[in-house]
DNA sequence: GACGCTTACGTTCGTCGTAACTATT
DNA sequence: AATAGTTACGACGAACGTAAGCGTC
């Protein structure tokens, strides 16, 4: 047994059970990987895959718990890496962020901003994708942390943390009758075209739930993943938008107006997702508490190395 | 980078750090051992022991951190093995258990009857030790499980679980004094010299403890770590016993007499450790419910990969 | 001076890639 | 016919063991 056998399992499963797929992404011929596979089955004893003839068509029982031990082991074998990079280049090296497009142009900024003064010789990655893909990213490795707010939780393989909350406004035309408002109420909303965020996203199901409550239907008109597209097609008089607050500011957004919308729907909690029991260099622990300053480098530690058990904010 | 570095690491450890013994353990050179070393660290851009000229003198900080992993995916690796033999031949293969004397005389033979009818093909073996032993047998891969008593909590890496309770009774020659005691208490065994269990053993702590508490200092005039050797001195009448109530059987013990003592000591706790993160047989699951039904397999499994959190009995 | 780790070197075994073959869709 | 996995074989490289060298205790 050895470790390529695993990654070769590991990364067939990946790919949907194609070993040639599987092979290219490893780098590596076919008929190797196809070898070591059949190697590691016969000295476990068990077959991993189900062969249709010479297709591999499913995960056997005790495959899934062969390829499940080996994502651990793999695991490993990446916290490994990173404690030789910690401890050769202190300050040095790659922070892969997955993150949503709200969070990446509203909330991280200012974070990553001072990150980089503080760790200058850390390459900052920024992958943005759905909350769905975010995790992923984290989960097969190729990001170190995910911040999201939706739907972030429910991976078992994800530690999750809360970060901030937050609520939304509403933002229309200048002149529009919305803003005069007073108080400002779902049943107002629901009378104009709403632009507002995509089903799965940024705390989108908030939104629902809200009108839904109240036996609403608003009338949603388009729909985005992008807060800055949301605001373009607000400024054209499309309809009036629901935004997350901190997506409007006074001084850029000169042609909008804005009024506040928290009392009516129940605040989102950013989170943000590692995999668990990861080993993380230490500027990964300072770029979350300089996310979130109440998440302690030994806050989050416990939380990596221990059970399911979730933080409240 | 592969497995083979990662058992020269963690066996040079184990063997305080010489790497002689650790290769003679793992059958091979000493300078092979020496090299696959030195090419892991490279590799990993840290050193992992720190060297006094050409003598291994300790563990470096990063040292630490790899140790831990190492010994983590050398257990997942375990695991992977375990599935290959559960899945190849279900009822058939090897159940090591450590334990104390008291749980393997008098606890463990109708357990261990019933399991070996229905697992005709599992080779049993049953180590001895004290607590301490038996837990560093489990962590160490030596044994499946451990079966103990006392301060067998405490190990981060091993997994506890509350399988039965028990307390003492006082065994004399069986015309002695103390037996017509009515109640039975702690003043009137301190009036006698007592034979008992050694310390950190079988639940001595609550022996302690119980005197302790009123103020009393019982003159104890031989420990031993076995209730066949204390049963024998106490026939003997060089002192009364304080003994588990289990290794009383009025049928073989007719040369004593018996009387109750479980309102004067506080219950102890057998618990069971298990490694944290281990994928276990099948029939260990079964083995475990037999010495305790209320260890349904889906609650051991659940303890060994959720955090610290101990079952309560 | 004895013990213990490292360096050097030759052999062996395992791994990988190419090419030819076979089965599935 | 095209796509996907297996078998066969040859080349390269990595790991191991022996023997000699060098530092500690």
């Amino acid at each position: 047994m050895n470790l390529q056998q695993l990654r070769y399992v590991h990364e067939v499963a990946r790919h949907g059970l194609n070993v040639s797929d599987a092979a290219e992404a490893l780098f590596t011929s076919q008929p190797g990987v196809s070898k070591q596979i059949r190697l590691l089955e016969s000295e476990l004893g068990v077959e991993i895959f189900v062969r249709h003839g010479k297709r591999l068509a499913a995960v056997t029982e005790p495959g899934r718990a062969v390829l499940d031990i080996a994502s651990r082991i793999l695991g490993e074998i990446d916290n490994l890496q990173q404690v030789g990079a910690e401890f050769s280049a202190e300050d040095a090296g790659r922070l892969s962020i997955a993150t949503t497009h709200t969070q990446a142009r509203y909330a991280l900024p200012p974070v990553i901003r001072d990150f980089m003064r503080r760790y200058p010789h850390v390459r900052l990655e920024l992958h943005q994708g759905n909350p769905k893909q975010v995790c992923e990213m984290v989960l097969d490795g190729s990001a170190d942390l995910a911040i999201a707010t939706e739907s972030i939780a429910g991976y078992e393989e994800l530690v999750t943390l809360p970060c901030r909350q937050w609520n939304r406004c509403v933002v229309a035309t200048p002149r529009h009758p919305i803003l005069r408002e007073q108080p400002l109420t779902l049943e107002a909303i629901a009378r104009y075209p709403v632009i507002t965020y995509d089903d799965a996203f940024t705390g989108r199901g908030q939104i629902n739930k809200a009108f839904l409550g109240r036996g609403l239907k608003p009338r949603i008109v388009l729909t985005a993943i992008d807060s800055d597209v949301i605001k373009t097609y607000v400024a054209m008089d499309l309809g009036i938008g629901i935004l997350a607050r901190m997506a409007y500011d006074p001084a850029v957004d000169r042609g909008l107006g804005m009024i506040e919308a928290s009392h009516l729907f129940e605040s989102s909690t950013t989170r943000i997702g590692l995999r668990r029991r990861a080993w993380l260099r230490g500027y990964v622990y300072a770029f979350i508490e300089g996310f979130a300053p109440h998440l302690a480098r030994r806050m989050v530690e416990a939380a990596l190395s221990g059970g399911g058990e979730d933080y409240q904010l």
